[in-house]
DNA sequence: CGAATGTGTGAGAACGATACCACATCATTC
DNA sequence: GAATGATGTGGTATCGTTCTCACACATTCG
């Protein structure tokens, strides 16, 4: 590997000149940085990078912390943060904790170690722990999903786009509308859009029933199950609202396999929009959190934390209703 | 942050014990040991990477170049590839290309100034300027998708696997068989399976026609013109073989919209299966490439070759027919 | 005309680690 | 009791950068 010393003497100059013309601080003559020019172009010469922030501090790598790679909307999210994470020049270092939350926690300092110069985390719980371990982390942390405190966070509506699905079911005639979610571990999906659905139902004077309610873990056989839990009930609902796609389409599954009619007998709506999910039978009504977005959002805010780590932000992402046919 | 000094500092010893003992080499008196130990979980002292680096040229961070994580097939290669390396204590540095050639070749140096100790490529071409950056690359680069020249690389059985499919094809009766590819940039897709389409129907003597082969861009809705396209010949196929699945579910909308009965109608296959492909209506005929493993055992591969260089090896991944009810 | 400013350059000290080397101590062996 | 080898330790060079300083020379200005 040619190094700046190489360059240096090459061109016959001080490494020092070299290093302002690079960085263009500091004055070099029109001479010199022709010929250093011609050196680093004949030679190829890229800046070591170990060097360059083992002195600055700064490497360029902002981390990246989330539970899964291979879900669609973690890769979505990846996407928009990539997008702009490279309008910046900033590469990225991608962690995955596959949902145990001590990598969740362990990844932070581990990162630090690496020296990014910042962080994202595409969080799945607000534990103290894990608030404690951002709390003390020397660059700045951003957080996407959950409601963190003290600590700049992007939120999905968690609440206002459930409220508005459950509600569009009652406009369109549902009245008896069961839920399926998950664990309150994860405080937005698992607490906030249940809340959602117990207040909707509650304003309309509408029945909640214990029956009418089965949680899953994300997955799409969780779904599958927590539908066919809710169909034992004496009484059966007419709708059902479901947290996520994937689970969505596992419920959908066992009602299709019991041969009920979608929308006609059962109607079913949920929140996140996969690629395919246009594709399947009926298609799905849906939220739109729009996870590109959200991941470009998320990295803005980190960069603006960048220059200036003033005032930690809160802020909600926006979120469309998409109709579907499966109401 | 505190530095491998302050803990010899603090545990009287020199900066040289601390970090003999950290490394493993070299001998550290029992009370020496403790004495460190004691200091470092006090202080939660890391080594700095930058500088471990720097002085060792090893960063303990692999890059990934690939076209586009948001897509099914990339992040579960992805997936696989962390597993691995997780295991092995390396982290991942992920860049996209956006299926920007020129981008594919500008990583690889950019990876090497960030000192990754390898780097994998899940590569959409095999262009002579790829290949030559690749030959000139200082550390290991590793292939994932095209059979590229004088490098160690995983493909996928294009050929086999896409001839094991059109014979069962034909086996279910099918005679008239159409062929939805992509432009030959991309050589394992659009060469070798296309060849293998060409090749299976003349070892059966059954017709090839111009109108029924047409191509698409790997997206849903390129999949749904090709289909029209090919729909648009005088004389129709009864059945069709779709190079990917993304473009096959486009190819599939389109037969739906024109009420064709799926599989009576027309048959339809394809290769690559997705999450969902299990729940769209019918269940897609297709060949599963299985890319989790694919990503594992390229990563595999790179972990052998970065502790002995030894000469470039050439493997093709296995595959599974998956049956579905679209045949 | 001397001082102040602008332009251009190189020497050398960091940054935080590793690794080679020299040296000290102690036990073992012939 | 001298030689040998294992054990333990610290000094110092080194990795490839950036950055502060000191200094040299030109030009401008009061």
């Amino acid at each position: 590997m040619t190094t700046i010393n190489d360059i240096a003497k090459l061109a016959n100059v001080s490494r020092s000149t070299v290093s302002r013309h690079l960085n263009k601080n500091g004055y070099v003559s029109q001479d010199a940085q022709v010929r250093i020019d011609k050196v680093i172009k004949e030679t190829g010469y890229l800046p070591s990078q170990s060097a360059q922030s083992l002195r600055t501090k700064k490497t360029g790598v902002i981390g990246v912390i989330l539970p899964k790679i291979s879900t669609e909307t973690a890769s979505r999210v990846v996407e928009g943060i990539n997008q702009v994470l490279q309008e910046n020049n900033y590469q990225m270092l991608l962690t995955q904790t596959l949902l145990n939350k001590e990598k969740e926690i362990e990844f932070i300092p581990l990162l630090q170690a690496r020296h990014v110069d910042g962080i994202i985390l595409l969080a799945t719980n607000t534990d103290d722990a894990l608030v404690n371990e951002i709390k003390k982390a020397k660059v700045p942390v951003v957080v996407l999903g959950q409601d963190m405190p003290e600590t700049t966070s992007i939120q999905y509506p968690d609440y206002d786009a459930t409220k508005n699905m459950v509600n569009y079911m009652i406009e369109q005639g549902y009245r008896r509308i069961s839920f399926i979610g998950v664990p309150e571990d994860d405080p937005a999906v698992g607490i906030t859009r249940k809340k959602a659905y117990l207040d909707t139902l509650k304003e309309h004077q509408l029945p909640v029933k214990k029956e009418w309610i089965a949680y899953g873990d994300f997955s799409i056989p969780s779904g599958y199950e927590a539908m066919k839990t809710i169909m034992g009930a004496k009484q059966k609902p007419d709708a059902v609202f479901v947290v996520t796609d994937n689970m969505a389409v596992g419920a959908m599954q066992y009602l299709k396999e019991n041969n009920l009619q979608l929308p006609q007998d059962m109607g079913i709506a949920t929140t996140g929009v996969s690629r395919l999910s246009k594709y399947i039978e009926p298609i799905l009504a849906t939220i739109d959190f729009q996870n590109e977005q959200a991941g470009m959002a998320i990295t803005k805010l980190l960069m603006e934390q960048l220059v200036k780590t003033d005032k930690t932000k809160k802020i909600t992402h926006t979120y469309r209703r998409l109709p579907g046919n499966s109401l």
